[in-house]
DNA sequence: ATTCTAATGCAACTTGGTTGCATTAGATGT
DNA sequence: ACATCTAATGCAACCAAGTTGCATTAGAAT
């Protein structure tokens, strides 16, 4: 409860408050830990946490936290109920681990090619952009049908999977095991 | 690779012949466990499988099983492999179990949506198959630039994420549990 | 046939996630 | 302010999916 007042507000995230409000409009309580993670996630909104890191990133940085992490079990049921409100974002990642992010407000696809033998995951590049663009644009209206049957918290995904030209060729044999990267 | 025929009979698959070639074709040996995995998802183009599902749908119905199934580390191994060559697809279901299935020779993406709340999986329905094709034409330019660049056994995924209706209004709060279905 | 190694099978282990239950601390009513 | 009611927390014990090490078997190559 020490929160409140001044931050040097370190990650230039938003007020306490803020985080309250959020908190409350969609109806669950203002606990120390729930402002934490969502502050923190809130206030990293590029980057994707599992479990595990966010306990430690929360275990570190938070001033509020006495170097003690919040319970691991808390965590998982914590960031459950932020996502079942649509606070948060999930989405597995293809060493099949759950990795979240605020949820973003504006919503576009990063295309993006996962290969399935060295597990790399790589974004489009170069040539591929331009048709990102188009995917976008079709995609977007897609969203907006949605939003009028009442979905909330809408994010898209769009990813090519197969084999890296990398794996493809010779190096296939030695390299990948399948599934580490 | 004739896909042959998709099912013209019944589970009665397609010739072993074919089987063993891919499997040499792709520098694996011609096992019985191989034969009867492969075999067993060629024959069932349509569906994905986890290693447990297709592990019971093995010991069941193929015939060269005298009723054994094949050990459990030895299907996730072989898996792999065929994976790793590219004759199966792997996708991570939103319970993030791994599902397999045979590498589809038509690639096109299915849009689906997830719930984060509830976790159903539906496809795009009605008014937003117009926009899947969309979709699918800027995808289909993108695959081709990737295969240019020496990419294989490409296919894509389109996910729409967020909260459905259901969900979102009052049920919210009865209902779902973050993760199970 | 002989050899060489990919593939198999078993046991033990790790990881990410879950359940049950007693306890604490936000919200809410008086 | 105080009582109360229940969401949220923390701990310990579980569980399921997936992995590793190692000895053995069976395809392929000679």
């Amino acid at each position: 409860m020490t929160q409140t007042h001044a931050r040097p507000m370190p990650p230039a995230s938003l007020a306490g408050d803020a985080i309250d409000a959020l908190l409350s409009a969609h109806g669950l309580r203002r606990t120390s830990a729930a402002r934490r993670v969502l502050g923190w996630l809130l206030a990293h909104p590029d980057t994707t946490y599992t479990h595990a890191q966010l306990q430690v990133a929360l275990q570190g940085d938070d001033a509020l936290a006495d170097g003690v992490a919040l319970d691991r079990v808390t965590l998982y049921r914590l960031i459950d109920r932020l996502t079942q409100v649509g606070l948060l974002l999930c989405r597995v990642d293809s060493q099949r681990v759950r990795r979240y992010q605020a949820m973003p407000t504006s919503v576009h696809a990063i295309p993006h090619f996962e290969c399935q033998s060295c597990h790399r995951d790589s974004p489009l590049a170069g040539a591929l952009q331009a048709n990102a663009l188009d995917l976008e644009r079709a995609a977007q209206t897609a969203l907006e049908a949605l939003k009028a049957l009442g979905y909330q918290g809408l994010s898209l995904d769009f990813a090519v999977r197969g084999v890296c030209a990398d794996c493809a060729t010779g190096t296939a044999s030695l390299a990948a095991d399948g599934h580490n990267p």
